[in-house]
DNA sequence: CGCGAACTTGAGGCGTGTCAACCCCTGTGG
DNA sequence: CCACAGGGGTTGACACGCCTCAAGTTCGCG
């Protein structure tokens, strides 16, 4: 299997014709290192090729709120499209790698292929998509409901790496996890701590073995807490 | 000025070349009407062309959370792309009509008509960037800033479109802001309440006055509230 | 004109924030 | 190899903002 960037169901030979026209370049960004901050300058999309980013937004007055983990083939940058600035601040939680993809680049080659057209669209629209399930836990659960729904999302998308299905080493700090969830990293400690008393998972620091996955999924499906 | 249904920064050949192709069809939808559920098939984007809706996701329990309301210019089911299928319920909000724009055309238009291209994917650019900021009222602002930031928001747009610089009608009730914002009906009652009681607002049912539309940015900038 | 939905306002409870103390890892330098 | 520093994490006590429940009012619509 070729290295490509964008994960898209492309036959071989529409591969060979973008490849190496796609991507300008590839780009290492070392363990908390900036990729780009809000305002900059907007030319480029980055797909994550190996590590781990957040993404953030921030009020004038410092608080910062978290948008998005961005872990192998998803895209970074979306949202600066429109307004040619980039609207959040992308940082890297380990060392990384991205390959950079200018706009311009990737909608031109979109007009020829037309499978790359698409395949953009629906990256967009996932986003847009997931989007709306963060508004979702930020706007209507409760902090249990939050963290499980966080780790599962999580599990997820490892699982679909060929990750363990059950062993998770966060790459986040608890304040990074409440940041996303609006919640703050002492809550988000003691959730943990109770999803453990209660035989969900097992946490060690950052490495959280999870036990009883059905019994998280469960707390999202409306089961009391107990 | 011609009527288009994408107000897309284009040239009049561009236009003359795409209108009747790209708009397959204008559809009326009533006050209180569904223009599409969760889960049902996705084909065609829909451009509101007079009126107003909410779309919301759901859990399985009931909960609802709004995602966005969208006005004159704006599109709805950009996040259905991905999938195929509509991840959000849309319904208007006053009697309405929309643009019906088959993916499949818009897609291959902007194939020919670059201007068209980029047009369409600011606007989904532009979802994601607003996606975000809302997620940042939803993840840390109190209840009053995050009413000061919803009206003000509604205000800026209405704006755009013509609209009072300080008279607002909302086609929306208490609970459906209280939804998109993830506060009780109640709060948002008290909370306009409290507005006016300091002088920012007068409210008459759904009619709201800004009298200070200063007084509410600074809400925004931190100043504390009296 | 009257019914029901929407809105307002109050009282009290609860979940999460806040503040603080302590512990545990990790890395570093002696 | 050990001592130490420092950031990250855990846990407790308390406060407070928002939710919940309830009653009463107003408005819109049939």
């Amino acid at each position: 299997m070729r290295e490509i960037c964008l994960p898209m169901g492309l036959t071989r030979e529409e591969l060979e014709h973008i490849d190496h026209r796609l991507v300008a370049s590839r780009r290492k960004v070392a363990r908390g290192e900036t990729l780009f901050r809000t305002g900059d300058r907007f030319e480029s999309l980055f797909a994550v090729w190996t590590g781990f980013f957040k993404t953030f937004v921030s009020t004038k007055q410092g608080r910062e709120q978290i948008t998005g983990f961005q872990m192998a083939g998803e895209l970074i940058g979306l949202g600066g499209i429109d307004s040619r600035r980039h609207e959040v601040d992308a940082i890297a939680l380990e060392d990384s790698q991205v390959c950079v993809i200018p706009l311009a680049e990737l909608e031109a080659l979109g007009r020829e292929v037309p499978a790359l057209q698409t395949q953009f669209h629906k990256m967009m629209s996932r986003e847009i998509a997931t989007d709306h399930q963060i508004m979702l836990q930020l706007g209507s659960m409760h902090a249990e409901e939050r963290v499980a729904a966080f780790l599962l999302n999580l599990m997820h998308r490892l699982q679909a790496r060929g990750f363990s299905a059950s062993s998770v080493l966060l790459r986040t700090s608890r304040e990074e996890i409440g940041s996303f969830l609006g919640l703050q990293l002492e809550t988000v400690s003691r959730t943990l701590s109770k999803f453990q008393a209660n035989g969900l998972l097992v946490v060690r620091q950052r490495q959280i073995e999870v036990t009883d996955q059905v019994g998280l999924q469960r707390l999202l499906d409306g089961a009391p807490a107990s």
